[in-house]
DNA sequence: TAATTTAGTATCGACTCGATACTAATAAAG
DNA sequence: CTTTATTAGTATCGAGTCGATACTAAATTA
């Protein structure tokens, strides 16, 4: 019967929904969702192994059913590319339009983030960050969600060189640029 | 271009997306959408000064028109009771009924976050519920928005004795179980 | 008394979301 | 090899959110 746990919890919900209520101040007059948003940074984050529907689902929750749709309507507005993996031809691949890109760019979802914790002591931030992640990646075993972090905090990627990596699951070359991004397959390094 | 405040607004976007999936799980099967729960803990906390559709609306961050459809669903499935003001007949008074009462007692909306963070020290939770709060009270003034706080932590409430209390705003005698509602003129004491 | 503001409801259209059913490509089993 | 899963994705349906707009009725202001 702890307290404040049950206050983060608040905290997490309450900010969340400001967030989601100043997306769709942002998004709104796009006509867009604030999934929509939320896709569109997935995809401009996504490494070569993550950018499909499936992983989309995955990392939003929702159904690949429904995540289809959503994708119906971003092709239609021209913010995202779907083309086919040559490989394994059941599956798309996703990537952001050069329009999508600039719209993202241009709203900057984060800004007003940014101001809002500008006076906070990057100590408690620290702090925060720290609790908060602690708490998704247990949130996250516990319904074997996936962690979707960025490839250089998972226990697959290898240095090789100054400037190489590789993955150990996929087991192909990582580039330095690679490792910044997320994957679906990502387990962390420590749960500290 | 501090990298740990958008790894925080990162953590609660995800936390937050997580938080709703496990909603949805929890209440899909009486065939409601996390909004109705997230009305449900509201209204099982609002004060008598804030327990209306306006406060709700203002509450979720959505328009009064939104917040009349999710109440007419919540009123059909007999879960609130609505009633009107004696005083002021515009005014929509809402309660959770008997049956609303008991389900969300039921669904322990809370319960898989305190296992999530069983393991966390209370020190750094307490760091990472001091940088949210204020991360949440600047958003909040930013744009204008109610913090929606109890009226222990607010600058209009006087403790007049052990036992009694005093909202200097709406000049009326508050209990002291009241003093833990929450208000929809709540104002922060402090910003620390 | 008239004009304005405020609290709430009703309706519409676009979209989410889960459920279900489907197609097509790959993988596994015999 | 062929048959049988399994997997990735799409299509469709119904209930509901959500903003926008238009409306009613009560309270406030002029």
């Amino acid at each position: 019967m702890l307290k404040n746990p049950v206050a983060m919890l608040q905290l997490v919900e309450r900010l969340g929904n400001l967030i989601r209520a100043e997306m769709r101040r942002v998004i709104g007059q796009e006509g867009l969702q604030p999934v929509h948003l939320e896709a569109m940074i997935f995809l401009n984050q996504a490494n070569r192994f993550s950018n499909t529907p499936q992983s989309l689902a995955e990392f939003l929750g929702v159904t690949k059913g429904t995540v289809s749709q959503s994708l119906l309507l971003l092709d239609r507005r021209g913010l995202i590319e779907r083309y086919q993996d040559e490989v394994d031809r059941r599956v798309v691949r996703l990537r952001l339009s050069q329009q999508g890109e600039e719209m993202l760019e241009a709203m900057q979802p984060a800004s007003l983030w940014q101001s809002a914790t500008r006076n906070i002591s990057a100590n408690r931030i620290r702090n925060g960050v720290s609790a908060l992640r602690e708490t998704l990646y247990m949130l996250q075993s516990y319904n074997g969600a996936r962690t979707f972090g960025v490839c250089n905090t998972c226990i697959y990627c290898q240095r090789k060189s100054q400037r190489t990596h590789h993955c150990a699951l996929f087991a192909e070359r990582l580039s330095g640029p690679e490792t910044r991004l997320v994957c679906r397959e990502h387990v962390p390094k420590s749960v500290s």
